[in-house]
Parts: structure tokens; sequence; C-alpha cells
DNA sequence: TGCAAAATAGCACGATCGTTCTTTTTTATA
DNA sequence: TATAAAAAAGAACGATCGTGCTATTTTGCA
């Protein structure tokens, strides 16, 4: 059942204070590392309501009870704090999204797997934002580490996502005529469109034309009916 | 060919300053709006590079070669700023997409005219970004006045573009049972996947897999073979 | 338990922000 | 051309920002 003889790059970002609200501890884990684990848990929470670019040492510090001072020297600058917090959420998204998707078979159900865990990502998101969608506006047009670290994170993500529907065509469970960047590239939009109509103009009934879209994607490059994800 | 019997609210919108750089200014033009004209075009151009809420008073006023307190006096507020160029970003957008489009037969041609000419624009800000975009990731969790103006202007130009899909179904040229809604909801994950993939991914191919889209879209809702915009 | 090292706090800095108030300059008009 | 109104400038305000420097506290280990 587990197929996993390819590797998936998507893993292969360090991963930053990985520990969460974990109990167990690593011998190694100093005081310092945990508190920073806990400024990059609180800085991704706010992150993600007001964007990375609204995050400040000083709304920071307030919120985790602590000195600017104490908050600054665990990053040594505020674009570090800001790559960390890209890390973390990076971490987590792989571990919402990506990796349990890894149970479903090869093929078509595991693209199915995929963008149901994306979908419900991004339905959370729509009371909390997502920074891959809002650090895409906010560096844009702004080069620079924190820009690279967002990109090459969603690029990940993205290709991973493609290889999925790559080998659901040799499987045969896509038209292998289809352009896998293509499919790709409206799959993206639903989420898109998802995030912006119900987030932002709190369109109600988004989430199911999302998922209607989908359907009609699959339909369109030839899936043939298959059962859901396992 | 002037098929305006129905009312296009989209026009409804107060068009402040809209005079643009017309040399031939309304008797009533005084000094003061023209440069409050000048310093709203020029906050425009900023906004959309570095986002509304990147907008700042004193930037502006280097730009514009004028005093900080001299580009604040007219409008009394960084959101009235704010909404000043909401506006005016509003009016070109109609000018750009909506108006001409009109000139296309009612039903398919219209509704193909007006997604040709929403694709141009967004090509055109591949590089120069969209504050209907950009806007709505910064004001997305944040209530008041600048995100109203945001949302209502999106939703006139969605509306707009809602009823040209419904004509082209009542005049049979698109699919009677499919939802409209739907359509659009679809239309508009294009655009914002093209915004996200071609301005911050810089992936190449971006706008034809657009246009690619957009065939698929008509393709499965019904839309018999017909000739292009006119 | 004592001690070096790590972690945190305290404080101050220069810069920038939106905004207010007062003064000067420019405009439109009679 | 004189005059009142409109427009623009100038200077200063309190606030917040990221950051550097120096003390103080806390930690982990011999």
């Amino acid at each position: 059942m587990a197929l996993l003889n390819l590797p998936t790059d998507i893993a292969t970002l360090p991963k930053s204070a990985a520990v969460g609200a974990g109990k167990v501890a690593l011998k190694s884990q100093q005081k310092g590392q945990q508190t920073k684990a806990a400024i990059v848990d609180a800085a991704l929470s706010l992150a993600t309501q007001i964007g990375l670019e609204g995050l400040s040492i000083g709304a920071l510090a307030e919120v985790t009870q602590m000195s600017k001072s104490g908050v600054f020297a665990h990053f040594g600058s505020r674009e570090e704090l800001q790559i960390s917090v890209v890390l973390e959420y990076h971490a987590r998204f792989e571990d919402e999204v990506f990796y349990p998707a890894l149970q479903a078979a090869r093929g078509l159900p595991r693209v199915r797997a995929l963008f149901d865990n994306w979908m419900k990502r991004t339905s959370v998101e729509i009371d909390s934002g997502c920074i891959y969608i809002s650090g895409a506006v906010e560096f844009d047009d702004r080069p620079g580490p924190v820009r690279d670290a967002i990109a090459s994170s969603v690029k990940i993500w993205l290709a991973a996502m493609h290889r999925a529907v790559a080998n659901a065509q040799e499987a045969g469970h896509l038209n292998t005529q289809a352009d896998a960047h293509q499919i790709l590239f409206e799959i993206h939009g639903l989420i898109l469109a998802l995030h912006y109509e119900a987030r932002f103009l709190k369109t109600p009934g988004s989430i199911d034309r999302a998922l209607q879209g989908f359907e009609n994607i699959l339909q369109r490059y030839g899936a043939i009916a298959q059962g859901n994800a396992e």
C-alpha cells in the first residue's frame, strides 16, 4: 500500500521547530528552542490573519508575554522571523495535506485525496487565512529571501501535486493526451477562487462550487468513474 | 447594435476625478481637482505595485513633488485616499474591460469579449499588479470603508459578468441547465491562477493555460462553435 | 552546589508613519 | 487690480517600527 518509491522532495525542507505542542521534547531540546517554537507558533497564527508584512516584533512580544528584545534575539532580524514562519507553515501543510494522502493508492485516488485535503485546509483558511496566498501578494514585487522561501515552498507543493496527476495519467486514470500542467493550473484556480470568494467576498456556496469544479475537471480529462480515495 | 436596455449598475459608482490626463478640463475643474487627480493617479500606480496598505503619504508627496500636508489636505485621511484609489481603479477597469465589450453582440460573443478584455487587463497586471486581488488579501480580515469599497466594486464587476453569462444561456449559446454562478466561479479561478502563477511564481505559459481553461469551460457548458467577439 | 553560558529584559536610537495647526502662496473672481 | 477663498507648505506631535547595546536572570552541566 505504501508507494513511496519515488522521492518526495516536498519533505526535503528543514523542519524547523517541528515539535509544535509535543510534550515529549527531545533531549537536545533546550529551553531556547522551546520558546522559539512558541514564538513561531504565535507568529504563524498572527501572520495568517494579518499577513507576513503585518507581523511586528512588538505585537509578538505582547502576545507571548515577552520583551521585544527577548523575541528579537531568537531571530536576529524580522526577515528571519518571517522565514521561520514560512517554514513552519510549510511543515504543517505537509503534515495535514501531503502525507496523509499517501495512504491513498497511487493514481486517481491519490489525486482525489490530495485535493480533498487541500480543500479541507483551504476551508479552514476561509477563517484563518493562508500565507501562501497572502504572501504571494505581499512579496510578488519584493525580491529577497522571504519571497524565495514562499515561492519554493509553493513550488514544491505544486510539483508534488503535478506528480500525482502524472501518475494518474500513467495509470490510465486520466487522459494521457492532456497536459498535466494544464490540469494543475485549473485546480489551482479553484482553490484560489474559493479563498477569494469565500474569505473576502463571503459568497455562500463557494466550497460546493470548488468541489463541483474539481469533478468537472476530472470528467473532462477522462477520469473513469472510480472510487474516491482509498 | 447597442444593447443597453438593461441597467448596467457597474456604471453607477461615482466616477471621481475621471479626467485622467485630459487636456480639455471642464469649466468647473478647479486647480485643486486637477492636482487631486494627479495625486490619485500617482497613488494608483503606487498601490498596484506595493498594495493599498503600502501607500504612504510621505512617499506620495515625494513622487508628486509636494509636501506631505499638501497631499494630505486633499483627502483628510489615509483611508479616504485609499478609497479614492479604489474608485479610480474601478473607473479604469470599467473603461478598459466592461464598456468596450458592449460592442459585441449579446450572448456568447459578449461573454468572450468580456473575458478577452479581462485577460488583457490581467496580462498587463502580471507586471503592474491588481488591487482587486492584492486588496482582497490585505483587507479580508479588516472591516471598514476601504474593504467595503473594494468588495462592492468587485461584486459589481462579477455581477456584470454573471449577467452576460445568463444572457448567453437565454440565447441558447450556453447550456440552460448549468449554474451561471458555477461558470463564473471557474472563470474567476482562471484569472486568479493566472495572476498567481505568472506574477508571483513566474511560471511560463500561464496566459495560454488561462485561455485554454476558458475554452474548456465553454465547451463543457455546451457552447456551440460560434464566432468570436463581434 | 557553583559557574559559565545561554536566554531574556531594559533602555535608547533613528526613522517613518498619519495627523494637526499655523503660515504662506496661489488661485479665481468682482 | 484688489480681495477673499482655496491650495499648498512648514513644522511639530505622539506613536510605532526594527534594531543595537548593556544588564540581569535563568538554565544546564561539572
